[in-house]
DNA sequence: ATCGGCCATCGAACCGGTTCGAGTATCGTA
DNA sequence: TACGATACTCGAACCGGTTCGATGGCCGAT
């Protein structure tokens, strides 16, 4: 590969003409210019940019964290945020955490010490430990979807707890009495939100919570399903599932399927988030929807601002979105 | 962040005796290493990636480019790869190339321009300009899932003929003899493949092809749709679709469902790939499934081994990994 | 003719590591 | 006592860029 040198030589100028004339061309006389070009197309040169990154302090590459890339809530909420930074001239190292925090935290640190320019972070962690892990990162964050309590970091997402409660009160006005609530991993902002709008809607129209119904389905899939076995097997089941994840209410329709119950007839199911490719899930499962290119869009904005110098210091900013149900065919009246 | 230079400083060492004691620790004494890791620790001193990089000539990054991550196929095996890397001490920059020829050439570029070690492809173009540009990049590549013809890349895929095979040859079993293919993007190598595998087996069975049931799905969901949309409402329908993918048998679904036809009874439906989440899909679609992390598993082998100095000039390998039927429930004989 | 200012260019230091060749101290052996 | 081998350690060059301060040529104004 072609280094400045080369370049430098073969067009007869000093290798800060060359880098002047890559970097701020108009500093640089046209004949010089047009020289320096031609040198440097002939001899296939292109800068190393872990040249440029080392000496610039940093690099032109965002970290981005995700629970589980084959959930296709971060799938499309990637895709999304990967085609923004491309045009905003980022590369974007990718890593699936499983939702662990502790391989969270150990891939921040990994990634802060490269010198990545700015990191979006689906945050799975919590606790005085974790914060201040984040808080000691020298790149910039932004978090999505979950929040984390205690930082002072820039924050993108619905309103989760806005969310709950659409659900919540949509089972209600059908009739729904005894409803449970497939949770999310407990310690989590955005599972807790959840649970308090489920708790408050109830409570709001004179419904008793019982605490039984809300269980732990750890926002997957497999948990979802064995909590909802558990449900629907005891004597005193619930005739509607609210799942605190799109993952969390298939498997709950596994569940609802496996048992010979038939949705909505027999069990209502709704959830939040959007299901893939629910038009050909039957029933379509009710559900509330967020708008994820529009999520990505301010994440990638808040983390190309801060990452400019301007920026650096900016106080924290944060949107929550306002989500929306859309209506499915998995939820009626309870049996009579 | 402290430097190389402050904790030889601190340790009253050269910073020459501070990269050894990193590097090659039987090189150091005992005490002195001692001193090295107590400076380097109390300055939470962690080498700079960067300035290693640029002296070793290539990064500890590997790039992956995937037709599109929100395909749980490729969201899988983006998943697994990433673990795999991670196990050997390379981070993944992933770019979503929307199955575009064009942006996966540009990306290849600047990721090579990079420096990157190395790059996992799922390849979406052909032609002599597409393999040329392939072939003039730096960093090792292995492809899987789409061979490239022409050029000499490592290569892991399932084998895609047999697959088709034995998909058209359940469906002949069954009684279809008015079967349709949904196919993939005509120029790639992977949805030429599969057209072969069907028209062989339906040869080989006495049947005649009409080709105007083999239609151009393109890989995705919509077109697919759409294609069985115009399939199914032809006096001379088929009685058995059989799509080159996860994503277009989603599609033709879809079709099926809303021109009030039963699965299997009226329309059998069958795919190649994984259905994500086919356990609550109604009716179960009868698959041919791909090992994912046995794919990414020697994908990742193949370019570590790469990446190494001996590995660089070996010669070119390959994997084609066998696959298997899965039963679901959306093939049935032919109506009478 | 002299001076100040601007423009284009250059040399050298620097970013933060790695590595090679050389220097010094220690030790065993002749 | 002299010698070479061995074990550590060091200084300096280097990777490939960026950038600051300096230099020289040229212009217009005085």
């Amino acid at each position: 590969m072609a280094t400045i040198r080369d370049v430098a030589r073969a067009a007869g100028v000093s290798t800060s003409t060359v880098s002047l004339t890559f970097g701020e061309p108009s500093r640089v006389s046209d004949e010089t210019a047009q020289r320096v070009w031609e040198a440097a197309s002939t001899l296939g040169y292109r800068p190393n940019p872990l040249a440029q990154s080392l000496k610039r302090g940093h690099s032109r590459l965002i970290g981005v964290t995700v629970g589980d890339i084959t959930n296709p809530f971060f799938g499309r909420l990637f895709k999304h945020v990967e085609r923004n930074a491309h045009e905003a001239g980022y590369h974007v190292i990718v890593t699936d955490t499983d939702a662990q925090a502790d391989r969270e935290e150990q891939v921040l640190a990994q990634l802060d010490a490269q010198r990545i320019a700015g990191i979006i972070l689906t945050a799975h962690g919590s606790g005085p430990h974790y914060t201040s892990h984040l808080e000691r990162l020298k790149a910039p964050v932004v978090t999505v979807d979950h929040r984390v309590p205690g930082t002072k970091l820039d924050y993108v997402a619905s309103d989760t707890r806005l969310a709950a409660s659409i659900i919540t009160e949509h089972l209600v006005r059908l009739g729904h009495r005894r409803i449970a609530h497939i949770a999310g991993t407990p310690h989590l902002f955005t599972a807790g939100e959840r649970i308090a709008g489920f708790v408050e809607t109830m409570r709001r129209n004179g419904l008793d919570v019982d605490h039984s119904l809300i269980v732990d389905g750890h926002f997957d899939y497999e948990n979802a399903y064995a909590q909802t076995m558990r449900l629907l097997t005891r004597p005193d089941r619930p005739t509607a599932l609210f799942a605190a994840n799109n993952m969390m209410a298939l498997g709950a329709l596994q569940a609802i399927f496996e048992l010979g119950f038939d949705c909505p007839r027999d069990i209502s199911l709704a959830c939040i988030d959007d299901v893939p490719w629910s038009s050909v899930i039957r029933p379509k499962i009710t559900m509330v929807e967020q708008d994820i290119p529009e999520l990505a869009r301010i994440a990638t904005d808040y983390l190309v601002s801060r990452m400019s110098v301007s920026g650096r210091d900016a106080p924290p900013r944060e949107t929550i979105l306002t989500p929306r149900l859309v209506m499915g065919t998995s939820t009626a009246p309870p049996p009579a």
